[in-house]
DNA sequence: CCGGTCGATGTGAACGCTAACATGTTAGTT
DNA sequence: AACTAACATGTTAGCGTTCACATCGACCGG
């Protein structure tokens, strides 16, 4: 009911006696412009519901003012929070964010959604994709533009943030050990993540460390993994006293399979988890667990994407390390 | 180490020996080309490493290519998952998804975050906020798109998909009732929300229907919450023995205390919950509850919005039926 | 064997902005 | 009062596409 056709720089410049140049100054935040002048061309956008068209600013300054997320598990709650911040963090400072999903253990999907970012012509990727493979294809796919990784380790000298998931399953595990655990196995997550590998090695260095002996089982970060290794896993003869479990997905599973095989936790057996869910304050028995900081991940992440572009750019590198919540699922082990 | 500079649609045009629209209708893919020069043309932007510009593309064609997505909750799995397979069917037809996350409480925020994606000239939006003040704010400040709504029951001349909230509370309701209950306690979402209402509506309904008599506690969709209610709950006196509780979360939360407190589920109480959130496989015990196809939800809602923008639109609205989960949190009532 | 038609391709302008340079106006200096 | 510097604004030319129209040749029927 208002405008027949959107209005352009000219019609403002019109209305508001002034050449386009000038409007396009106001546009700008351009300095060198009278106050008494800028309020007018500001006014006149007002009047007109002036929109300045974002294909024309890209194309005329070669400036997109797009970013890219590439995301392989959007359905966890971890990336999404991620995500969520990220975008925010770009919003405040006039970014578009254009997030892509993948499978990314399709190497093709991996491609595909690469080159509709590139084509997109964004100015800056983050990858939000913890697997190995994943990120060094899109690393070699993309270039001229800076690329953060969240929760890696891949190659110092690229800009990335991650959780210091070495120290997360050092913490974990020496907690255990300072209860009095010497009968540790720990649950894993899947080959090729970063999480499950940096994890281990945190666990294992801290094993050997106390001279004791590393055992792991595989797992893949399922909710019904840790119920299945939780339903056969021997724990009478082996006198396995405590577990430290990759996430806590795994944990609840692994839980619940107690529950039903009538183990007592932390009694007879202490479990820690990871993540810190908001659903582990609530299993049976609340679980111990690390928490990481997603809000805080995803915001410096963006912020050192943006400070890149921006060519402002300090640190290359940020490390968050996750803090241990103590609940009721770990407790000294069982006397003799 | 390849390209100085990036190729136009001149260079590739020189390079095929054609002129630069002879380029563009191989792009477009116009019909009345002949093969052989569409294939020079093609050789050519293979060599010279090709992309076409979007932003010069949206410029002269006024189509950006670019959808949005509203989401006030991308942090929760549901909406979440949702999103991600909306982005995957819009990029299959060539569309680039740009998702917003607000604060649907804060009018200021839903407004800014729409004009954010106004201003990037959308196609097309999809709202992914299923609180009412927020849904209405949106399709006012929005005008000449299309705009699809998730999860809502607004205005039935728009598009939507949702899922049949009403139908899922009578379900459930149902369930409970045919297991034997009468006195069937609800605890409800927030107020203003679409879930909310409509699945208390359907628990109204059947209890009515059944000469039962409506009994609802507000809840907040909130772990917590589900927690304390569970607490501080008088099921002796009054004699409850069944709950319909909205969302999984509070479910979780209540079965929580229900353990606590020694209150056997499901002899002395049964809970059924909404959503089947993985980990309810595996709460103690396991919970009933209605299933939400949120990968259908998505597609489906995208693929509204893209058949509406591409003037091929049939239907407006699309709903999804819940699906009740059979597992242990329900039983007959305990008898007298 | 010629006008008409259709299929394939070319030409020039337009889309709405920014960059780079040009111009005019004011104030400061000597 | 003339000369310059700094400020405020205007002018022109792209950015890389698509659109509307023009052109060119080949094929058709009479």
């Amino acid at each position: 009911m208002t405008n027949p056709k959107q209005a352009n720089i000219y019609d403002v410049a019109r209305l508001a006696k002034v050449s386009h140049q000038t409007v396009s100054r106001v546009l700008n935040n351009n300095p060198s412009i009278r106050p008494e002048t800028k309020t007018r061309v500001l006014k006149a956008m007002e009047a007109l519901g002036y929109r300045p068209s974002l294909a024309a600013r890209a194309l005329a300054s070669s400036k997109t003012n797009m970013l890219g997320i590439l995301s392989s598990n959007a359905d966890f709650t971890g990336p999404a929070a991620m995500i969520h911040y990220m975008e925010a963090a770009a919003r405040a400072q006039g970014y578009f964010v254009v997030t892509v999903g993948i499978d990314a253990n399709d190497e093709e999907s991996v491609q595909s959604g690469i080159d509709h970012l590139m084509n997109l012509g964004i100015e800056g990727l983050a990858l939000v994709t913890p697997q190995l493979r994943a990120v060094e294809i899109a690393r070699a796919a993309v270039s001229g533009i800076p690329v953060v990784t969240l929760d890696s380790m891949y190659r110092m000298d690229e800009l990335a943030v991650s959780v210091d998931n070495f120290a997360g399953g050092a913490a974990a595990t020496q907690h255990l050990i300072d209860l009095g655990h010497q009968n540790i196995v720990h649950i894993s997550g899947p080959q090729g993540w970063f999480e499950s590998t940096t994890r281990a090695a945190g666990y294992t260095a801290t094993m050997l460390n106390a001279n004791l002996v590393p055992q792991i089982i595989d797992g893949d970060w399922q909710l019904t993994t840790g119920y299945r290794i939780g339903e056969k896993l021997d724990v009478e003869s082996k006198d396995i006293t405590a577990l430290f479990i990759a996430n806590d997905r795994m944990a609840i599973g692994f839980l619940h399979a107690m529950r039903e095989r009538g183990i007592d936790v932390p009694k007879r057996l202490s479990v820690i988890g990871f993540d810190d869910l908001e659903e582990t304050g609530y299993t049976s028995p609340p679980l111990t667990t690390l928490r990481q900081d997603f809000k805080e991940l995803g915001q410096r992440a963006m912020n050192l994407l943006l400070a890149e572009i921006a060519g402002t750019s300090t640190k290359k590198l940020e490390r968050l390390v996750p803090e241990l919540v103590l609940r009721s699922s770990t407790a000294p082990p069982p006397k003799l």
